[in-house]
Formats: C-alpha cells, sequence, structure tokens
DNA sequence: AATGAATGAGTCTTCATTCAT
DNA sequence: GATGAATGAAGACTCATTCAT
C-alpha cells in the first residue's frame, strides 16, 4: 500500500522527533519504533545498527540544511541581498525545524558522532564566503571566520526562540544581519 | 571540614573530565567514582542522584563563567576595551577548560536539564551591554540580541578552536572581537 | 522434479557448510537461505521448521556414514581386511568431509536432538561386529562395547587430524586400526 | 553470611547445570541467574562477559580433569595398575558428573572456543605416555595417538553409560582399559 | 562517613517464522 | 511455488541506586 522508501522516511521522523523531545537519551529504539509505527526488528532492515541510523540521520539533515543555502543564493541579486537571504533562510528553517537544531546540538557530541574534525571547507557556504573575499565585498578575513560568526549568530538566534521563548520578528532579523553585515563588509558592497 | 570538601570537588572534577572524554554516555557513576577515588556508594552522601550532580555541576560551572566576565570589566578602562576584554577572556577560559564548554553543550540538551527557560536577563553581561545601551555606545538594539551575538560568536570560535583544531591567534581574535564591536557599537564609543 | 530436489540439496549443504564454517549459532536461517541461493521463506515449502531441518540434515547425512560402511564391507575379504577397510574408509570420509563430523558433534548436544537414546543396536557395523563375535575372531566383549572403541578411535582420530592439524599418515591409520584389533581379536582371525 | 567466592561457584555450578540438562543454547544469562539465586548483573562482578564465564569454567573443569588424573597416578604402583587407575578414574569421573562431560563436547564446537588448536602435548597423561615409550613399555607409537586412543574410548564409554543408558559394570570397565592395554602395551610391562 | 557487592529495569540487537504479493 | 519485508519474543549486557557492613 505504501512505497518503499516510506518506513524509512517514518524512522527518520520518528528517530528526530523522539530526540527533540527527550533529547538522545530519550530515544531508545523500541520507542522509535513505536512512534514509526513499525516493530523494532523493522528498523534493522533499513539500518545496520543504531549509530548508523543516526549517521544517516545526520547526513540527511545536513542535506536539508544545504538546500536552504542553495535556494537561498540567487545569482540576479547583490551580494548583500543574498548574505541576508542566507541568514533568514536558515534562522526560518531552523525555527521551523526546531528537531533539526535540537539533533545537530546533540549529535555534535555525542558518542555517535565519530569525532571527525568537522569539515567547513566544503559546501555553498564556504564557497560564498569566498567569493565575497575575492570580489572584495568582505573585510580581509579568513573565511573560516566569517562561517563561525555567522552560523554562531543563525544558530544563537534560532535556540533563543526554540528555548528561551523570546520572540523575534522579522525586523529584527534584518536588524541581526545587519549586524553582522556592518561588521563584516567593506564600503564597495552594491555588487552581485 | 576541609575533607568533605574535597571529594566533593574531587566528584566534580572527575564529572567534568568524564564528560568532556567520553561524552555525557561515557560517565557513568562507577566511573565517575573511580576516577574520583571514591566509593559508588559515596557519591550518594553528596547529591541525591545523578540528576542534582550535574545540576549542581552546572551551577558551579555557571559561576565560574560568571567570575571570568566579572574578572574582566575593571571600571577604569574604556567601555570598548572591556568589551574586548571580556570577549577574549571567555574566549580563553573555554579554549583552556574545554571540558566547561563541552559540558555546557551537552547540558543544554540533556534530560538533566529540565528545559527551563533560560534566563539571561540576570548576569553582569546583561547589566553590561544595558550600561552600553544606556550610555548610546550601543545602538539600539535588545540587550537579549547582544548577548546572542556575544556568546554566539565566543562559543562558535571555541569549539572551532577544540574540534577543529583551526588556531586562532591573539589578533586573530581581536578581528573576531572588532568585527563584533563595528556591528554593534555607534559612532561615540570612547567612553568608559 | 529435479527442480525441487536441487533446492533442498542446495539448503542441506547451506546448512552443513555454515556449521562447519561458524558452529551451529552461527547457521541462522537468513544466511542459510542467502548461500543456498533462496529466500528465507522458501525453505519453509521444504522443511516445517529450523528443528525438522536439522534432523532430516541428520538423518540424511546417517545414510551418507552408512553407505560408506555398508561399501566398506566386501564379502569376499578377510574378516580383518574388512576391519581394517571400515576404520580407514570411515576415518578418510570424516576427514573428507569434516562438516559432517563437526555437525554430529554439535546435533548430539543440541536442542534439535530431542535426546531419543541412540541406537546402536541397528545398522550394519553392529551386525559385522555381531558376526565377529559369533565366528569367535572377536573376544567375548559385549558388541556396544566393540561399537564404542572403534567409532570413539575414528572420531577422535579424524578429530585430531581436522582440529588439531596433526597430520596422519596411512600407515598411521593402519597402525591405529592395528592397535584396536589387536586388543580386540582372538588368536584365529585369518577368517573370513 | 557466605564466603566471597561462594557466589562464583554458584554461577559455575548453575551454568554447568543448565548445559548439561538444555545444551549452551538453554543457558542464557537469565537462567544462569535465577538458578544461581543472583540478579543478572551480579554475574557481571564476577565475570567480563558470558564468553569469559564459559571460558573460565572450561579452564576450571580442566583442572578438575588434571586433578583425577594425578590423583590416579601412584609411583608406588606398576606401569599397568597406574593405566588402569587412569582410565578407570576419568570414566569414573565423567559418568559421576556428566555436566562436565557434556560441557566438554559442547564446548570444542562452540563460538566461545576461539578455535585455538588443543594442546595435547602438556599435560600428566601426555608425560605418562612418554615415560611408558621411554621404558619401553608401550609399542613405539606417536604418543599423541596413545592419547587420542585412550580419551577417545574413555569418553565414548562415558557418553554411551550417560546418554545410551548402558550399564556397564566394574568387570566391563578392566575388560575395555584391558582391551586397549594389550593392543598398546609390549610384553615386558610388569615395570612401575 | 565510607564501602562496593548486589539489584533489576531498560538497552540494543538477533532470528525463526509468517504472509501479502 | 517463490519472495523477502515485517514481526516480536528473547538474549547479552549496562548502570543508577541501595544497603549491610
Amino acid at each position: 500500500m505504501n512505497d518503499t522508501g516510506d518506513k524509512r522516511q517514518a524512522i527518520f521522523e520518528s528517530t528526530l522527533e523522539l530526540i527533540r523531545e527527550h533529547g538522545f537519551h530519550g530515544a531508545p529504539m523500541s520507542l522509535v519504533a513505536k512512534k514509526a509505527g513499525v516493530a523494532a526488528g523493522t528498523i534493522y532492515h533499513y539500518f545496520e545498527s543504531k549509530d548508523q541510523l543516526i549517521c544517516e540521520l545526520y547526513n540527511y539533515n545536513k542535506e536539508r540544511v544545504s538546500a536552504v543555502i542553495e535556494e537561498a543564493i540567487q545569482p540576479d541579486l547583490t551580494f548583500q541581498e543574498n548574505f541576508f537571504r542566507i541568514w533568514t533562510n536558515l534562522y526560518t528553517f531552523y525555527v521551523k525545524e526546531p528537531s533539526v537544531l535540537i539533533f545537530f546540538e546533540q549529535f555534535t557530541n555525542s558518542p555517535f558522532n565519530a569525532h571527525k574534525t568537522p569539515n567547513y571547507a566544503k559546501g555553498k557556504l564556504f564557497k560564498f564566503f569566498n567569493e565575497g573575499l575575492a570580489k572584495g565585498i568582505f573585510k580581509s578575513v579568513k573565511p573560516e571566520f566569517l562561517f563561525l560568526l555567522v552560523m554562531g549568530s543563525i544558530v544563537s538566534a534560532a535556540k533563543m526562540h526554540v528555548y528561551g521563548k523570546v520572540p523575534i520578528s522579522k525586523s529584527d532579523l534584518r536588524q541581526l544581519a545587519g549586524i553582522l553585515w556592518e561588521g563584516i563588509a567593506t564600503e564597495n558592497s552594491n555588487q552581485k
């Protein structure tokens, strides 16, 4: 009745949701199964182990984040406008999907993450920063630092919204991104 | 009298160290006890439960961070200079004590943290920001956002250093804090 | 018609091989199926249960051993010569098919074997011994004991070869069978 | 109330008994615990894993068998008499403790046995055979073969008694050992 | 106060078996 | 007949917590 892949997806969503609600610790395979509407053993048809389930879930969500960034960048817009779009869209994604935000936080320091050095250098965002640096739009700063400042602020803002229940309006968002832009950008910033 | 405090402290340190090394998951009470040089049962003379041990450890380390901020602020220095001192000292503290950084990260989404809304409004840092706002040194921004931007960047930078093994020099630190300052501060910033 | 027998045989061989390689414990139905080139469910068209599969496999191999004995005995040879032939052929069979040897060992004390009292009294070997006794070729010994001595030595020798990697030459075989013969036989042993 | 080691011993006995009754497969840790009168977790204070429990149980029982052999050999008796004593005492031990017999059988082909080549060359029995060979009491046969013939016949006889419910009287025992002796020994066998 | 052996509920995982296609 | 996804009971093992000493 259902397509193949439906169950896989259900397991993904069940896991993500459970981790959001009760943390990693609160997502035993038995509950993951129950919430996904399958038997415990069924999970092991789709994933070799809990480790692998978690890791694939991580990669899956990294893809989703990548997609958000990719969609945000539009070649016919100003560089600054794209910067704002990235900041805002990423923020919005995390706020709409707090389970992803929480999952990422948990994953970093979990036994599931084999503590591989994170590879910032890949990905659209890094490319975007390097382009800005090359065009002289950004001050001369290591791209890792731009990454750090932007992602740090987005994640912190989203966490404040989600945990702290601090309401953040649309104009607040522009202000936050604007503060960063002002610290990062040089004068000639009206390029594409 | 000293004895009592000694064991309590040993248990704190053992726990913190174990969590840094292997994550929350790798710090069972049996290991905490062994590393602290006490029997498993002894921990329960000092703490009612693991929950309470973790929560008290959290409060203890929050105090340490508060102390770092307090020490950084010196009334006879410029406001900007104090801002830089706060940023740098906090960063340095986290880098020197990565176990605290990692512990905080883990704690936020752990079952131990009863998801009490974090109270940003308390604390020296908030007071410092409010002062800057009152004096017109900072742009008109909700103090929560200043908090978010500053703490977000510090923690992200420290994490990049600790996990990513990205070396960050002293001048890098000034640059990072400088970028933030530029985004946050108004023109008249040479006040105390 | 041949198709049917083919799959049944493939399942038999797959099971036997798997048990030899990894023991009873390492022969789950899923692997049996995969190695036999059939689906897991298919096995249940040929065998009611794993229990039955194992039991039928046991009977099948008991037949093979019977056949070896039957082939060894040749009416036109001396009784002693036949004794040596039985000993040697049985030994050779087990060494060539260690999976059968190992399977038998495992089966005896497995939950599959419903601990039915083994029936030594049937079978060619027993008949052979009784004949020897009747003809006065063997000393007056309960035939069960002859059985025990002969089978015990054959199986022990084969195990030593298979597990212990102790090389056993052709003349060694004759020596071993000879020792037994000397203990068992009376003086007048040159009969048929 | 009980000495230390009591529980360890109780776990040993519980395991051995369970394996005798239902085979390896019928000795889950939960049952071992229940029969030993301890909680499941308690077993893990005494043994690192089921693997280790089984292996230590194996070594423990190998010691018991060694002790039986050692006790059987008495320097002031004839070599032949000692041979009979070894054969009979070992047989008697296995018949009185069928759980040990069954356990050994199971262990050989179990996943617990890391299939290390068995080391026949150690042990009292091997020394005894070598002595007999040196003194010219035994025919010139590889000592491994003497080992094989003797152990094979003892174990087969004990199994026949235990499984097959074939009664074996005292005089039967002497007859069986006698048959072997006749096959193995040279003429001059009245030495010590 | 201090110990650490003992507990047992809860975790991940396997596997014989079924059944809709 | 054949398939293989799905099931769920059962197994090995962990760990916060207790309590007799």
